[in-house]
DNA sequence: CCGGTCACCTGAGTGC
DNA sequence: TGCACTCAGGTGACCG
């Protein structure tokens, strides 16, 4: 479900609910989702205070009292939802787990694909954890040029590339196709074929995207939602995902739909300048 | 290092 | 109605 607008947004609402709140009970309902295992998930933050909710490329990651972390990876349709305290009925279907806040308040987490999971880590496991995942860096904190120079270093896809997590921390399969719209460059194009001006583009077209699309609180194009249950508003902006057919609101031809690295991928074969074009 | 395929799961939509 | 099939915002393993 989310990328980095969306796992913001999340974070920005856990954090001004749970911040400084401690957790009085972790009850889980679904064993498998916990990491390293339920008992360490459930000792580690039962009794933690949270200290501060923040986030890593699409990790959200919980400061707990310690250093100890909590750390979540919400996958394809992973949810926080403000919740109701436990009922004798158990918990609604697709709801894994329970935190009990000691205001009352009460946080679900609920993913119907069960693809996700919540890490319960020391401060020590916490730092192998992060070694160990090797984020890249944010769009954010790279300049054009470091971006240029980043990629020049790689080969292969340039679609693929920004979907991977250790070169770029953040970025998902709509805001790649949108990012590459944008900046007129084909998925297909090999990442060493694209020109410094082109990559110092497609940096710059992805730093507004990623902004603009916080602003909106993410894109709602399924059943993305944040706690409250209120929808992002990113997903009227877009100009190419899930448009295949659709007019290119550039020139006016037919935007495709192809298959890249296996995703659905969006784009003008027109507008944007294809692997066999001269540049 | 790179690309392709599959696996992990459930549900929505489509076509017959 | 039912069934078969495709697709989905993510990622990691495995294989050539």
């Amino acid at each position: 479900m989310p990328e980095l607008p969306e796992v913001e947004t999340i974070v920005r609402e856990l954090d001004a609910v749970a911040a400084g709140r401690k957790v009085d009970r972790l009850d889980l309902f679904t064993a498998k989702i916990a990491r390293p295992n339920p008992d360490r998930l459930v000792g580690l933050v039962q009794g933690a205070v949270i200290e501060g909710v923040e986030r890593r490329a699409k990790f959200i990651v919980f400061r707990l009292s310690g250093g100890a972390r909590m750390v979540v990876h919400l996958k394809m349709t992973g949810k926080f939802l403000l919740g109701r305290p436990l009922d004798p009925g158990g918990p609604p279907k697709h709801v894994h787990v329970s935190l009990t806040l000691d205001d009352g308040q009460v946080l679900w987490y609920e993913d119907i694909r069960r693809f996700g999971f919540l890490w319960g880590l020391s401060a020590e496991e916490f730092d192998d954890w992060l070694a160990a995942a090797a984020l890249g860096p944010e769009p954010f904190q790279l300049s054009a040029a470091e971006f240029a120079e980043r990629l020049g270093a790689r080969r292969g896809r340039i679609k693929p590339l920004l979907l991977n997590q250790r070169f770029l921390g953040g970025l998902g399969n709509i805001y790649v196709d949108e990012s590459l719209f944008a900046a007129g460059i084909h998925p297909l194009r090999p990442a060493e074929s694209l020109s410094p001006a082109e990559a110092r583009r497609l940096h710059g077209e992805i730093v507004r995207i990623l902004d603009e699309a916080i602003r909106l609180r993410g894109s709602t194009v399924n059943d993305y939602k944040g706690i409250t249950g209120a929808g992002g508003e990113y997903q009227h902006r877009h100009q190419v995902y899930g448009k295949t057919g659709e007019a290119s609101p550039e020139c006016g031809g037919l935007l495709e739909r192809l298959v890249v690295g296996g995703r659905g991928t969006h784009c003008c074969p027109a507008c944007q300048i294809g692997p066999d074009s001269e540049v």
